[in-house]
DNA sequence: TTAGATAATGAGAGTGTTTATCAAGCCTTA
DNA sequence: TAAGGCTTGATAAACACTCTCATTATCTAA
């Protein structure tokens, strides 16, 4: 436990040093509210929307004042520049989360809206080689799997 | 063409005879609205805003006089009964397309926005074995692949 | 350390999309 | 054909997100 949480801080150490090298090549400033967006999208286990993220920082940061234009705004830009990815959920909006890590695709349970993460080397091969046969020059891509997870098909 | 037409009139008249079918059983209405957003949605090769919809239809049948919310309806309606199905485009919305076709996945060009269809069996047979693997009761799944697309690649 | 330049912020107005409300109208079927 | 109840259009409202702008905070260079 004490190893998982002192590895998980120097994780992210690392995470905001390259975060406040990113800003300064860009001349943009490093702010106590792109701080805290920063560390809450990572302390969280959650893909998490923009009133989410900002209902929890509203919540532990309260002398912030965080306003929700803020939240959008430093959103996109950390999308921008690759350090978040989003997850298009139908009408219910965005959900965000920190993409530092390896890609993964995602299940989603239409019961209880739990998202799991998974990875698939043959999938990701296959995508390079759909997208090359049809001269497509691929920029990303996402896989949603919807269903019933474990859990709430147990409870029935 | 005259069979092509042929074929594609009888393809139509079917879908249209189960959507009665689906109508009676719900106890539902066979309106004029409805049956002209089936339609369009069937004879357009486009995958479609309800904004698009909503416009093809004031054009071809100005005196139905349909409202926007009537499309938003129907298509919803269309979505539970999984005759049509959604896309969801990142921050501009949705679009639909009859869903009675063959599954099949997309690639979308983040320049012009155009939709290209593919079917991968690939794919579709590992995105099974992920499920299983997961203890995870597959209902349905999507997949996009996006980047630029050969005609904007050409362009530049 | 300080001051000036400028990026970033919060509040709130604005925008576009989707949904809810409700009175009037249309479909079904008896 | 007439009644009942589902549908509709218009519009208000909810929602997600973006823009504007005056004020505040950050960075840097002296």
């Amino acid at each position: 436990m004490a190893t998982d949480f002192t590895e998980r801080t120097v994780e992210y150490d690392k995470l905001l040093a390259d975060f406040k090298t990113l800003l300064k090549e860009k001349a943009l400033k490093f702010t106590n509210q792109r701080e805290k967006i920063l560390e809450t999208l990572y302390y969280s286990q959650e893909h998490l929307t923009p009133e989410a993220l900002h209902q929890l920082i509203k919540e532990k940061y309260p002398e912030l004042n965080a306003g929700i234009a803020t939240i959008y705004r430093t959103l996109s830009m950390l999308e921008d520049n690759n350090i978040v990815s989003s997850l298009s959920f139908g009408a219910q909006g965005k959900k965000y989360e920190l993409g530092a890590k390896d890609h993964h695709d995602h299940m989603i349970c239409t019961k209880c809206g739990e998202i799991t993460e998974f990875v698939d080397e043959v999938i990701e091969t296959q995508q390079h080689k759909i997208a090359d046969e049809h001269g497509f020059k691929m920029q990303d891509h996402s896989m949603q799997i919807y269903g019933i997870c474990k859990t709430c098909q147990e409870q029935q």
